[in-house]
DNA sequence: GTATCCAAAATTGGCGCCAATTTAGGATAC
DNA sequence: GTATCCTAAATTGGCGCCAATTTTGGATAC
């Protein structure tokens, strides 16, 4: 397993967590599994204290997306193949469980928004990183999810998406894929507006399982 | 709101974290909701040191069990109704939807094993601490899901029931209702003997709504 | 040439100190 | 007697040091 490369020091940028910026580099693929994350290359790396590095650390350990090894350090989770299929059924039976209340909620201005933020994703496609791009379809997500009403059930699809995204840069590799989950985006909101929960269950079945 | 009372001081067991120890008295009901964390108190009560004190309380936090409160302090979150009912909500969705998986694996043995569970519950209902029954409610569930085949399924459910318990007393305070889960169990297994998921998935419906 | 053992360097992780902020209590003014 | 301000005590939380453990590199023996 490869050590943390410190090519580029990055912009302290002060308003956010460091547990949110070690977790985004992981979920960006800029930090690969395996890696051993030293506490000392992540002071530097992100400008901050000890303390700090080693409460990010015991947090992420916490949600499960780094391993600690006693006396040996912290290290980015290997991908699973059975945890990242459990973790998909979880969230097909999450997410499908309530299509029938989104549907019911979506007002057409719902739906107007969410539009908005599918085009805002097909853009980032084009001209974003894969940050604005991850961004961009937690965004979409959120907004649909809202719609089901349960915001303790967001938090919980936001929580463990990120488990299973350990592995970014193998399920979002071809920009194939990523169009695809594009136009899938776009046959949710027409399921909505149509009015059919089956046929939007059935597409977030397969948005799921292709991601 | 009321701060940590230390009446009597609490062996040492060293064995468990302090995380653990903090988060079983708030399940109990010994440290109520409202109460303020003061980090001396719990340093005294749990006899460990500062920097443990804080790991605790910042992981009970990350897990919503207790509120930080900046330069204030950590007080363990008040009971919230909406909350409450939207955790159940998703604790109903999770656990019927593996109903039909757990009906098509339960073997004889299972079935056996699941009903020595559910005995030993009705036994501590009689002569068992709140703890113990707590423990003993656990271990049934935890072993109904690990019929559902789903690992990741066990941890998410079992990790999302700790955040309602944080009103345990209100929750679980008549004997009666303590009474009527013991029998629930044991319908949930007859239901699954009899090979019928649409019964259990009632019967779980009505367990997770009258906890 | 390869395996084993030992010592030095590096890393983790426990612990306590002290500054910054907040809270409580009392003195003063009205 | 009550409200306000100010001071002192208490609490939180940032930070760095140092011991314990692990790893690495090299020297030695076979």
């Amino acid at each position: 397993m490869a050590d943390v490369v410190i090519d580029q020091e990055q912009e302290a940028s002060d308003t956010r967590d460091v547990t949110d910026l070690v977790l985004q580099d992981i979920l960006a693929g800029v930090l690969l599994p395996g890696t051993w994350l030293k506490q000392i290359d992540l002071e530097r790396r992100y400008k901050c204290t000890r303390p700090e590095v080693r409460r990010a650390l015991d947090r992420l350990a916490q949600k499960r997306l780094v391993e600690h090894v006693p006396n040996r350090g912290y290290h980015v989770y290997e991908p699973d193949g059975r945890r990242a299929r459990e973790v998909s059924e979880i969230r097909i039976i999450l997410e499908t469980a309530i299509a029938g209340t989104i549907v019911q909620n979506a007002s057409p201005e719902d739906i107007d928004t969410l539009g908005k933020l599918a085009e805002h994703f097909d853009l980032m496609v084009l001209n974003g990183t894969m940050l604005e791009l991850y961004e961009a379809n937690l965004a979409f997500h959120r907004r649909l999810l809202v719609l089901g009403g349960n915001l303790e059930l967001i938090d919980l699809i936001t929580e463990i998406r990120q488990r299973t995204s350990s592995a970014p840069v193998s399920q979002w590799r071809t920009r194939a894929r990523i169009e695809q989950s594009g136009r899938e985006h776009h046959m949710m909101i027409d399921a909505i507006a149509a009015g059919q929960p089956e046929r939007l269950k059935e597409v977030v079945r397969q948005h799921i399982l292709q991601n």
